[in-house]
DNA sequence: CGCTGTGTTGAGACGTCTCAAAGGAAGTGG
DNA sequence: CCACTTCCTTTGAGACGTCTCAACACAGCG
């Protein structure tokens, strides 16, 4: 992990009414008007390049931020220097909820590429959001996502074996790739084997021969970070078929 | 598990302003003013009894609860069967939250007790929310506090070993009875070694033996569900020394 | 071109699961 | 209130999956 974090400060102001990520970020499902007023709220762009941090643990919590271009992970730290990834993030999710409750962050949000997010400040979006209904209602679906999700992976880490996991990771990797225009068989990783492991609960070498045999059984193909999925249907069958495990 | 759902509606209607849980629940924090006009907000409370569910997967979302006795477990079904544990709440804590994100719930909450919530409607709280600043921003906490504690689960779930998360689930544990005003190092689990186990992503089997070695090392005493902490240094001790695993 | 970070593969160690049996607690109905 | 059933818990022995350690291959970058 590299040092503290060189940032840069785009002049230009964010736009929600005219960016194309609408209906994948906050604004989703806002009207017209509410969306013009959601420009009010959101400050400047900023850069991150990648493995710098957007924010780190601890600091102290002033806005939540919008993925404009390129992905991120959250990791946290254990006091014996464990640490483990929380969620990767792509273009129109929200980074920083986690820092509302103690109005200090909890984990670290690390660009996994050079990226771009727009800054929202948060004591802004609390005054809008008593304003504007949509804004209020939209807030509110974006955390609850969040648990739904954050669920969503305990049942992973809880319940299945690291093939089902690997799969489970792949499918939703397809489907967001999907949700932003891409293709849902063929995309690019941008995180290494040992940040994945980190994400299911799997050493790094578990992670790679879970690749390599996925590629043999020609469910995948795998060229280093390129993946291509073969056989969807199959994939959701290891999932289905409880194969054991706990 | 057992069917539906009995629901007896109580026609007390609930108090905020009079509830010695304030400290504990969503009105945290809030000022006298504040609070007096969550009275308005909180509608009838429900008593659930022990094994019977608050709400299931699937229902349509109406309203969040707090519980004002007792306690409750959430779990998610996956297809194939399996299931899994996602959080053990007690007094003071809010359920439903992962019902705003689709407007229908993503997870069971069932009673580990005979038990009783505060049903607060959530096209209300949203209204009252717009309105009351302090209310908007405890709610926000409470939704961000509930990410924060999903982190640590996964976190726990996917880098612990066996023995660790048990102690780190009766440490959290400990610490809720305690902030609850009973002891620290005495208390009874509402729930069995399943749900234990399935919660912290074991088998029965395992929690079992590692409540059997907690007590040969005589840092617990355990008679079923009734739980001594003699060393909870010890416990903690556990959690630090990262014990290897993943 | 060599360096460094990243990915693959193998063999053995270790932790948790599975299956099985039995004891104990709690709840039910006579 | 006791006998009965049922659920829950404990413990053991062996199976199985993932981790650990180690060596090597490969890609990207200066």
């Amino acid at each position: 992990m590299k040092a503290a974090a060189p940032i840069t400060i785009n002049g230009l102001k964010a736009s929600c009414s005219q960016c194309n990520l609408v209906e994948l970020c906050l604004p989703f499902g806002m009207s017209e008007d509410d969306l013009n007023r959601l420009d009010e709220l959101v400050g400047a762009r900023r850069k991150i390049k990648r493995q710098h941090s957007l924010y780190r643990a601890g600091d102290t919590f002033e806005a939540i931020y919008a993925i404009r271009a390129g992905s991120f992970k959250t990791d946290v730290l254990l006091e014996d220097g464990r640490d483990q990834v929380t969620g990767f993030q792509m273009t129109g999710e929200i980074l920083g909820l986690d820092g509302i409750s103690t109005e200090s962050h909890s984990c670290n949000a690390i660009a996994l590429e050079d990226s771009e997010v727009c800054v929202i400040p948060y004591a802004k979006l609390e005054e809008l959001s008593r304003e504007v209904e949509g804004l209020q209602h939209q807030f509110h679906k974006v955390m609850s996502r969040e648990i739904v999700r954050d669920h969503g992976v305990m049942m992973l880490l809880g319940s299945m074996r690291a093939e089902e996991r690997l799969a489970a990771f792949l499918l939703n990797m397809s489907q967001r790739f999907t949700a932003r225009g891409f293709s849902p068989a063929e995309f690019h990783l941008r995180m290494t084997r040992d940040e994945i492991g980190s994400y299911l609960g799997l050493k790094l070498e578990t992670v790679s021969r879970a690749f390599s045999r996925f590629q043999e059984e020609g469910l995948v193909s795998v060229q280093q970070k390129h993946i291509r999925i073969l056989d969807a249907a199959g994939l959701k069958r290891l999932l289905q078929h409880q194969s054991g495990s706990r």
